[in-house]
DNA sequence: CTGGGCTCCTGTCAGC
DNA sequence: TGCTGACAGGAGCCCA
């Protein structure tokens, strides 16, 4: 479900609401990816500072008492393949798919997640493990003013896997998952099956704008709602409706009409315009 | 080190 | 209507 449109409007929706709440307990349903990491009650009575985001994890500090205690560390949430998280002040019991509360004096979080692909993980901080680790691999953020157009030919010079399997890998730039890869590769014109290091700095640089472009306009439009994504608040996003080739195989291409290609690519669903995007 | 495939899990939908 | 297989927004892990 989620790229980073998605995540950064779930991020934006809880971190305010929930900076310097107080956790009155934790509630845990089906195992996720990872296990917690800590003992549920360690948490209560700890306060949660404001939530920041990096590529698809959402990190929320939590700063155990009393103060000079070891252990102040926080939350790496990911919301994987179907999770979405809900903030309200008195949620409804907990269903088959509801796998996380964190329940607060300022509202219960609340992670749903039919598939339970993703995570809610401790850590003692964002430089210990398994924070740390999990960031570790991850690619510049897509608005980083250091990727540059230049540092950007640079790195996918380095790769000869294709380019959407880059963009997908997210070592190099975090952020675009199976819609926005396909989109961005459609608004810069490359074939998605180009060898990274065939594309040229003048393409790769198209390329950049196009990534940021397209995670801009989702962001601005509150992520795709395609089966059941949702905001903290339970609003869907409109982004679907823009997407150019994403889900639209046979579909007129909006440049040049052609119908819209669909292709596995590492089994992932590919859709892009064979006579508008080359190699 | 890299690239590619597999895997985790559940739900939905097309096709027979 | 019921069953089966394909596919779904991610990404860690293993192997060649």
């Amino acid at each position: 479900m989620p790229e980073l449109p998605e995540v950064e409007v779930t991020r934006r929706g809880l971190a305010e609401p929930l900076e310097g709440a107080t956790v009155l307990a934790v509630r845990l349903g089906k195992p996720l990816r990872w296990p917690l990491g800590i003992e549920p009650a360690r948490l209560v009575g700890a306060r949660l500072g404001l939530a920041s985001r990096r590529g698809k994890y959402i990190w929320l500090p939590v700063r155990r008492e009393p103060p000079a205690a070891s252990g102040n560390g926080g939350l790496l949430i990911h919301l994987g393949m179907s999770g979405s998280l809900a903030l309200a002040a008195r949620p409804p019991e907990p269903g088959a798919h509801d796998h996380f509360d964190l329940v607060t004096d300022r509202g219960t979080l609340r992670l749903h997640d039919p598939r339970r692909f993703g995570a809610v993980v401790w850590s003692e901080g964002l430089h210990a493990a398994p924070a740390a680790t999990l960031l570790a691999r991850l690619g510049a953020e897509p608005f980083d003013a250091a990727l540059t157009p230049d540092r950007f030919h640079a790195a996918l010079r380095a790769r000869r896997a294709p380019i959407k399997a880059v963009l997908l890998a997210g070592d190099v730039v975090v952020g675009a998952g199976n819609i926005y890869a396909c989109e961005a590769l459609f608004l810069a014109g490359i074939h998605p099956a180009l060898r990274a290091d065939r594309i040229s700095r003048p393409r790769a640089a198209a390329l950049l704008a196009a990534v940021r472009q397209t995670l801009a306009r989702a962001l601005d439009l509150g992520g795709s709602t395609l089966r059941d994504f949702a905001d903290v608040h339970g609003a869907g996003g409109a982004y679907q409706a823009q997407a150019a080739v994403y889900g639209r195989e046979g579909e007129p291409c909006p440049r040049c009409a052609a119908p819209v290609r669909r292709r596995l690519m590492g089994q992932r669903s590919t859709y892009f315009c064979a006579s508008c995007q080359r190699r």
